[in-house]
RNA sequence: GCGCUCGUAGCUCAGUUGGAUAGAGUGUUUGGCUACGAACCAAAAGGUCAGGGGUUCGAAUCCCUUCGAGCGCACCA
């Protein structure tokens, strides 16, 4: 258990010794610094509750607070407001515990086995900043999750089949119209033919046939022949389809790597397919399969709904699968195979009605137990600055990979050259600007809609990735030259000056943030801690020289400070999957 | 039409299980490299929290309402 929480405990227990029982007990770093570190905003609400002043009932748990060393400066404000001030004493022992162990700053939480779902990049289409969010908030909350204590399987799901497949092949066959796997009459091996298609190429295809089958009738109904042709296993579909998926999850996954996005599995919507039979057994056992239009659908109402809940449509009425059909049978197959607590679903905002359709038909049919949580994660929509889903000049999405290099080319310029090795700076350069990237992808709340602004992503200064990683690196040379010049030990001894004591404070609160952020999935808060802990660091490096300090108590407690910025940067950053350079 | 989300500084965003004086970055103005690394630090200016009403000791936060924006509403994913 993190030291404040244990000192939360405490002060709650105080309060029931003063013979008062909070219903919503609240301990949380003040609002007014100059008035003290912590409050406590109890004595209001228990004001009603036993029908007592709230100044008399803060009076009363003021005495019982008394008792406790590690507070002082205990005092009541306006209406009933407990202010208190952590002894210096106090901050000392902690910060040297933490230094000693991070685990002492990090709650832990009871663990569970969940899976995430997140990535979801689709075969037919090249990465765009689109696909940012899913990747780099997914990998984020999975990371926080392990670091707080849980079992947690990641799956990339890649969107490798349904329609956009039917799409690109009909599209490749309109363009290579000679090539064998489009001749019905062609007898050789599907697997030898030579044809090769770069991601490039595969980028322009799907958008360009997107577009005629809207407009076109006939090339949609070829589009859905195809689809289905495909999925019921047409080989020379199915070979030129698995060429495809080469190339793309090739192309893909470098992407995911450069963004520092690892999955434990690489698997697609397709690979579901051999449960789908089970799937459906088990749906059609539930006996609440209906038939409508020709599909098969799931009533998913409830008597609670105060809005329309449409039915899931489980079965085309051609008999095909669709997107439902292959979340359910993926449920199913998680299921089976790994038996999560919980699963957890990144995508855009704009699927939350039709997850909580896939969740409720997963429940009623007992595909998950009783207690299996189904979460869906949505994230916001990145917009131009009109509002509008984010397009190019040109009307495309912008590419990731061209994204992360104009970036990569802004840092480049800037790379210090004295202190990177020439063979360093390329990797260096990409690191900083993923940070960039990254970041500024984590500063607005998850689910919000908010403005890509390619400024915004390749800014280097002020709040930004790079700041984080620049004074990471320099709190980084910094231990490493007191060190070299030799120092007796590095531990906590005194707290001088207003930055020590707001640093030391700072740190205190990372267990809530930490907290917090999983529960709500969004990294926001952790992003905005690191900038304030590291904002405090620089107001300290600036006003105090390490180096040169004579007084050796001191200089101990300055490099151990140092070092502690140093470990919690270094932690969090590798949390939200930033990687932090040598030298910058 | 029904529903969901949102409206906070010039711009981009935090803050919403109700707490004291609404915060950052950026931009603007100004100061600091003979310096443990200036991608840094210090300071100023900038607000009818979309408008109105209500609940209460207390509202950016909860409720009602008006205006504005985005999104979703069965065989796409």
């Amino acid at each position: 258990m993190s030291i404040i929480k244990e000192l939360e405990k405490e002060v709650e227990q105080k309060i029931s010794k003063a013979g008062y029982k909070a219903e919503k007990f609240t301990f949380v770093p003040s609002s007014r610094p100059d008035l003290g570190d912590y409050q406590i905003n109890d004595a209001m609400s228990l004001a009603k509750k036993y029908e007592e002043n709230p100044r008399s009932i803060a009076e009363k748990i003021v005495k019982e607070l008394e008792k406790d060393t590690h507070l002082t400066n205990i005092n009541i404000a306006g209406p009933g407001f407990i202010n208190i001030t952590l002894s210096d004493d106090f901050l000392i022992s902690s910060m040297n515990k933490i230094l000693e162990d991070i685990n002492n700053n990090i709650d832990h939480v009871s663990p569970k086995k969940i899976m995430m779902d997140y990535g979801g990049a689709n075969i037919a289409k090249t990465l765009h900043v689109g696909h940012l969010r899913s990747a780099n908030i997914g990998e984020a909350v999975k990371r926080l999750a392990r670091l707080l204590g849980h079992e947690v399987i990641s799956d990339v799901h890649f969107g490798d089949i349904g329609r956009q497949s039917g799409m690109v092949i009909s599209e490749l066959k309109e363009k290579y119209p000679h090539l064998p796997y489009f001749d019905p009459t062609y007898n050789g091996n599907y697997e030898e033919i030579d044809f090769d298609i770069t991601p490039e190429e595969l980028g322009e295809i799907y958008p360009a046939s997107s577009i005629k089958a809207k407009e076109n009738e006939a090339k949609m109904e070829e589009v859905v022949e195809i689809t289905k042709e495909l999925e019921e296993g047409n080989k020379a579909y199915v070979a030129l389809w698995n060429k495809i998926k080469e190339v793309s999850i090739k192309d893909i996954s470098a992407v995911y790597k450069r963004l520092n996005t690892e999955f434990d599995l690489l698997e697609g919507e397709s690979d579901c397919y051999p449960y789908i039979k089970e799937t459906m057994d088990k749906i059609e056992a539930s006996g609440l399969l209906e038939e409508s239009e020709g599909a098969k659908i799931i009533d998913v109402k409830k008597e609670t709904d105060d809005s329309p809940m449409p039915p899931l449509v489980v079965i085309k009425s051609n008999g095909g699968t669709l997107y439902a059909t292959r979340d359910l049978a993926t449920i199913h197959s998680r299921m089976k195979r790994f038996d999560p607590n919980e699963i957890w679903y990144f995508a855009d905002n704009r699927q939350a009605l039709y997850f909580e359709q896939v969740f409720r038909t997963s429940h009623l049919t007992k595909l998950i137990k009783e207690d299996t949580h189904l979460e869906f994660c949505g994230f916001g929509t990145m917009t131009d600055s009109s509002g509008r889903p984010f397009k190019t000049r040109d009307g495309g999405v912008m590419n990731l990979k061209d994204l992360i290099e104009s970036i990569k080319e802004e840092t480049l310029k800037r790379i210090n050259i004295d202190m990177v090795e020439e063979t360093k700076r390329e990797e260096t350069a990409e690191m900083i600007a993923i940070s960039a990237l990254k970041y500024a992808d984590f500063l607005p709340f998850r689910t919000k809609d908010y403005v890509f602004d390619p400024v915004k992503f390749t800014d280097l200064e002020g709040k930004t990735g790079p700041y984080l990683l620049y004074s990471t690196v320099r709190m980084k040379s910094l231990i490493e030259k007191v060190e070299k010049e030799g120092i007796k030990e590095v531990s906590f001894h005194k707290l001088k000056g207003t930055n020590d004591r707001l640093l030391a404070l700072t740190i205190l609160k990372m267990p809530m943030v930490l907290k917090k952020s999983l529960e709500v999935k969004s990294l926001n808060e952790i992003a905005e801690y690191l900038y304030k802990l590291t904002s405090i660091y620089n107001s300290f490096y600036a006003e105090n020289k390490v180096l040169t300090e004579e007084d050796e108590s001191l200089k101990s407690t300055w490099t151990a400070l140092t070092k502690l910025t140093f470990n919690i940067n270094s932690l969090l950053l590798k949390t939200l999957g930033i990687k932090v350079p040598e030298k910058m």
